[in-house]
DNA sequence: GTAAAATGAAAGCAAATACTTGCATTATAG
DNA sequence: CTATAATGCAAGTATTTGCTTTCATTTTAC
């Protein structure tokens, strides 16, 4: 195996181990089990555990990769926000593992620059600054409104994926769909 | 300090710093400095950490007391949803700690007994029994209204009291007002 | 094909930590 | 006031765990 090979084999392991368990529920030896590669490898690629799970944030570090043109969807304002929450939860889904470590670790909740808490409000200008052109809403309701839905779908995704409250398990589609229709109707 | 006060002092402790650094980042000896009593204490009191651990969860766990009655809300959808809300996000606020402990530790995440997970389902229940004698919803739409309605309070909560996202934060009362027009519009 | 780089295996160190024991001291109840 | 229960203190044990060192082996690059 490379050391190119050996690095991402170990960054993922740990990502998936500290986002099941947390940071110290998960020891070195068992992360490097799991990469297929000796303990000390693991301390010869990343010098300790911490800078370790530093680089697990550093390497997995999404950006919203949003998939769409705002543009396009001018007066069309239910295509928008439906198209939106879908892009949103797939980005969530698809970053599942370090959502999951923001989540159990206090540490990096502090951190403004993480991308849970950077990117929902980008989001939040994207969203008032669409529906400035688009509706009658003041501004502190075009806040508001942005803010709910953000929460909305953050909530919808953390109770179907993180949760898994409700029985049977709802489908993340219908309810956004509902949502949206119900707030603009 | 009497035997009783001694063991409160140790829960409270260890369910304080549980819920901040999670399970295995707490020692005991932290849990009984807080407590103000030797660390031998907290073992005679409770035999070993994870039945601290265990005994916090019963000790706090939660019932959602609902401090309102349904029937009064009678043609007031608007009045009930934004009760409703109100008094979650009381009992949210109240039991911070131990809505922590539970996202920060998997093994609790599987238990379905669990407060957290418990009880939205009973909100969802009592949701869609009131919409189905003041609305004209069908079956399904009942189901993904009152997930939805359960999710942005959830979504809202989190956002302000656990992620801290938004910058200014958001007022929970005007987002929740706001929210609740929006759907019933 | 050969030198350099990467990895494995074994052994071990030092610190942390859950938990115990024995005994002295303090607080409580009747 | 006294017997009992609760706590503190000191010392220690066994295990875990992050991390290191040494040396042999394999892989890679040119």
């Amino acid at each position: 195996m490379a050391k190119k090979e050996t690095t991402e084999a170990l960054l993922f392991a740990a990502r998936d181990l500290f986002s099941q368990r947390g940071y110290n529920a998960v020891t070195t030896k068992e992360i490097a089990a799991r990469a297929d590669v000796n303990e000390v490898t693991l301390f010869r690629h990343f010098q300790s555990k911490q800078k370790l799970f530093e680089a697990v944030f550093e390497h997995f570090n999404f950006r919203p990769n949003m998939d769409f043109d705002i543009n396009s969807f001018e007066n069309r304002p239910w295509e928008f926000l439906v198209k939106l929450g879908q892009s949103l939860y797939k980005i969530f889904q698809n970053n599942l593992s370090i959502i999951k470590i923001e989540l159990k670790n206090e540490i990096t909740l502090e951190n403004q620059s993480l991308p849970l808490k950077k990117f929902p409000n980008e989001l939040k200008e994207l969203i008032c600054h669409y529906f400035r052109n688009n509706s009658q809403m003041d501004e502190e309701a075009l806040e508001l409104f942005a803010v709910n839905f953000l929460s909305s779908v953050f909530g919808l995704f953390l109770q179907i994926h993180i949760l898994k409250t409700f029985k049977p398990t709802p489908d993340f589609n219908k309810c956004l769909e509902k949502l949206v229709s119900d707030l603009l109707k």
